[in-house]
DNA sequence: CGCGTCGTTGGACAGATGTCAAGAATTTCT
DNA sequence: AGAAATTCTTGACATCTGTCCAACGACGCG
């Protein structure tokens, strides 16, 4: 924060473009070894510049690995919204959701692991607490949005909470994802299949 | 491994004795400040002993977290079995098990933060992998235990496979864990509500 | 051209960390 | 009690960590 303050020379503020450059390398850093094993030189070493640098667009440790969290919600809403536009019958809108997750799971494995860390993280370290449970909050609209378009076009109402309904599809996703990193081969079907039966069950 | 091979002098092994001693007192740093801000000494400051002693007893870090986690697991499932032994109707048996989870969240919080900290390490450190896979599949049977005992009671079966069953309560349990730590006072009920309205969703 | 700001480097610092070994203290055995 | 085996402490080591800083090159502006 001391000299990383007010700067808006060029137009496009190049300052800000070199903070997201070295807050997308230090996630690859994160996504590879987590956060317990990160450290600022390592992140350095997979950049062009020297970790000198990394305390001239960041205060601290902290704020470096609070940016990049927040970057991540950046790329993660981006990938999920969208995703699953159009779909006619609740049959169809079951299969895209678990065929949008599995995609997701299958695409970026790495970054929903380091995701799952930064939440256990978040746990001890109150820093990251805000943007973490800010992430979280998006999610678990994501999957309400989900939910309530099923039970529109089958005429039904959810019968649970949209909390609830994030609890469920998360713990399906989280043990898709180990599975998955564990090399089974069955992990993402078994995903397409649990979100398919679950959207079901979560209305009346 | 060293010095730490075979050891029975006395009949109580009080080799092993200090070991369980030690890895309980590396549990309660754990569950207080998570695996990442751990030190081997900073357990031994939770100790009547030195941070020397450490290494007597274990070969490395790895091998007394690994301990501990095995010690997590033995106090785990001897907490949750026998919870909910009678239950007569199948409405009682699911506030019985919306019952138990909830106690067991409210006894330890702190522990089973720390075990949703270690698995998130154990997808990054293959030393944990084994390990948490083992007490990962303890927790699975014991809520497929539920599941199927519920459906006895209901004389039906189960729509879902045990993993399916497993991903969805650990999910509604690791979200009131987390709401539950943040000061949410409702978090506890949530999760009673939550389980007492899953398991008839998850039989037919 | 000279000058000042910005971006970047590389080294230095203090402190923490895992590991180890030498020896003191304690227990155990005879 | 004395010897032997053990349990435990102490201090040291090399390395790594976050942080800071002096200096250097580049670039734009007067």
């Amino acid at each position: 924060m001391t000299r990383a303050a007010a700067r808006r020379r060029t137009p496009v503020d190049k300052f800000e473009d070199r903070r997201r450059e070295l807050a997308d390398a230090a996630l690859l850093t994160l996504a590879d070894l987590g956060y317990a094993r990160t450290s600022l030189r390592t992140i350095a070493e997979n950049t062009a510049f020297s970790h000198g640098l990394l305390h001239y667009y960041f205060a601290d440790k902290v704020e470096l690995i609070t940016y990049c969290v927040r970057r991540y919600k950046a790329a993660c809403v981006q990938r999920y919204e969208g995703a699953m536009a159009d779909a006619a019958t609740p049959e169809e809108l079951a299969i895209a959701c678990g065929e949008g997750l599995a995609a997701t799971l299958a695409d970026a494995p790495l970054m929903h692991r380091l995701w799952y860390d930064l939440r256990s993280q978040s746990m001890f370290e109150k820093a990251f607490r805000d943007d973490v449970a800010e992430i979280d909050e998006s999610l678990e609209q994501m999957i309400w949005g989900i939910v309530t378009a099923y039970a529109d076009r089958t005429k039904t109402d959810p019968t649970c909470t949209s909390s609830e309904a994030y609890a469920m599809f998360d713990g399906l996703f989280q043990q898709a994802l180990m599975r998955h990193l564990d090399g089974s081969a069955q992990a993402l079907d078994d995903l397409r299949r649990g979100c398919r039966e679950l959207l079901p069950r979560l209305v009346s």
